[in-house]
RNA sequence: UCCCCUGUAGCUCAGCUGGCAGAGCAAGUGGCUGUUAACCACUGGGUCCGUGGUUCAAAUCCGCGCGGGGGAGCCA
């Protein structure tokens, strides 16, 4: 396009001396320390451009199969998440309480107990599936996890559906749905910032996105992974056996080299997840899934819950949790349970899925980490 | 939190076994030009992350601290 112009006006001066921004390729650690005028830049706006579609795309994915958009507190004053570090919010005076050496009082706290900003919206959001079938949360989540990794925020968005009248694999099926939708949607709507992103980024994204839109994604049990990984023990730095946590490394080698694509592993040791998820008839595994993809690991975490009374106590007493401050959560299952099952998606995870952006921290406006609150 | 790498001009980086601080791009000035990340010439620009130490001498070697990147753990 060529302007002839008639006349120009400059209505916001910026010396080109100190304006960090310049016409060339910058660094994105360097945009990161500029989180403030890095939208600006092609890459950062073509960011911005597809979060807020897939935002749009999620909503519009649920609003099509009926399901209602539920908002599940951020604080909670229960510290009963079990989802990792979290953080406290509080009222009182740390300072002068530092001073006088007294321990804290937290009856005298905003909420007259200590309180915390919520690491997962999956409990409430439980009691709203009770009651209207098909729910999700979408809202910002907080793990004060000292994690420093392109794959972990301290504050990040995440997605939680949950379906009543549902076992494992529903969940895995809606998860699948999901996935291959959101895709869809950036495929279709996203065109030309995919393009950029293609050429400029991550060279092979939208063949990738496509081969995975119309693929089926692969299923495995935790078992079977585990005999998988032990033919190829010697690739491993930690020796795979059933009962162990599956480290990155495996995780990695059953999507990427194993399966090439998308796989949903499941029915993992009871021993290795949360206490909520449904205990399987072989007394030794849980209804889970991890839903891993190429490149980013773990995208999804999810589970059918246990909706046995007698079966979620026992779980908990296993895990040594006390079951007081659960009532409200137990009371889901004293009155009216019925199967369900809902996972976990990070937000920026898919963000990065879905532009190839290798580190988390550019695909959030303004990132949250260790030693990170600028802006 | 652990392991590895790293911090030098506005940006990206070079600077070896210690010996006067460098390049490309950017900026400023002048020139040239229907240019597409324009071109040519000149000019300015540094707390070599901070701090202690070794040494005649430290950007360079050593200790500590802080920041950045990668890997691991935690997980979404």
């Amino acid at each position: 396009m060529e302007l002839k112009a008639s006349g120009l006006q400059i209505i916001g001066e910026s010396p080109a001396e100190t304006y960090p921004l310049q016409k060339k390729a910058h660094s994105f650690e360097f945009l990161r320390e500029i989180a403030h005028l890095r939208p600006r830049t092609n890459t950062f706006g073509a960011v911005a451009r597809m979060r807020s579609q897939m935002a749009f795309a999620m909503h519009s994915f649920f609003n099509e199969r009926s399901f209602q958009y539920v908002h599940t507190p951020i604080i909670t004053a229960s510290d009963c998440e079990g989802a990792g570090e979290m953080f406290q919010v509080t009222t009182l005076d740390i300072d002068s309480l530092a001073k006088s050496g007294k321990p804290a009082d937290y009856s005298k706290d905003f909420f007259g107990k200590k309180s915390y900003l919520s690491v997962s919206g999956q409990l409430n959001v439980e009691t709203y599936c009770m009651a209207l079938g098909k729910v999700y949360t979408f809202g910002p989540t907080f793990r004060a996890e000292n994690s420093n990794t392109p794959r972990h925020l301290a504050e990040f968005w995440m997605i939680e559906p949950e379906i009543a009248f549902a076992e494992l694999p529903e969940d895995m099926a809606l998860a699948e749905d999901f996935i291959k939708y959101l895709l869809s949607w950036a495929l279709d709507t996203c065109g030309e910032d995919l393009a950029f992103f293609d050429k400029r980024v991550q060279p092979g994204l939208i063949a990738t996105l496509e081969a995975v839109r119309s693929s089926v994604f692969a299923h495995m049990t935790y078992t079977d992974a585990v005999k998988e990984l032990e033919k190829h023990a010697d690739d491993f730095e930690f020796k795979p056996y059933w009962g162990c946590d599956l480290q990155t490394e495996h995780e990695r080698y059953l999507t990427e080299i194993v399966m090439k694509g998308p796989v949903i592993v499941t029915d993992y040791p009871k021993e290795l997840k949360a206490f909520y998820m449904r205990r399987n008839d072989d007394g030794k595994t849980v209804s889970a899934m991890d839903v891993l993809v190429p490149r980013i690991g773990e995208i999804i975490g999810g589970s059918a819950r246990e909706y046995r009374l007698d079966i979620l106590e026992a779980a908990m007493a296993e895990k040594g949790l006390e079951t007081a401050p659960y009532w409200w959560y137990l009371d889901l299952r004293r009155y009216g349970s019925a199967p369900h099952a809902g996972f976990g998606l990070g937000f920026e995870r898919l963000m990065r899925y879905v532009t190839g952006m290798e580190n988390i921290r550019d695909v959030i406006p303004f990132p949250r980490a260790p030693k990170q609150a600028e802006f």
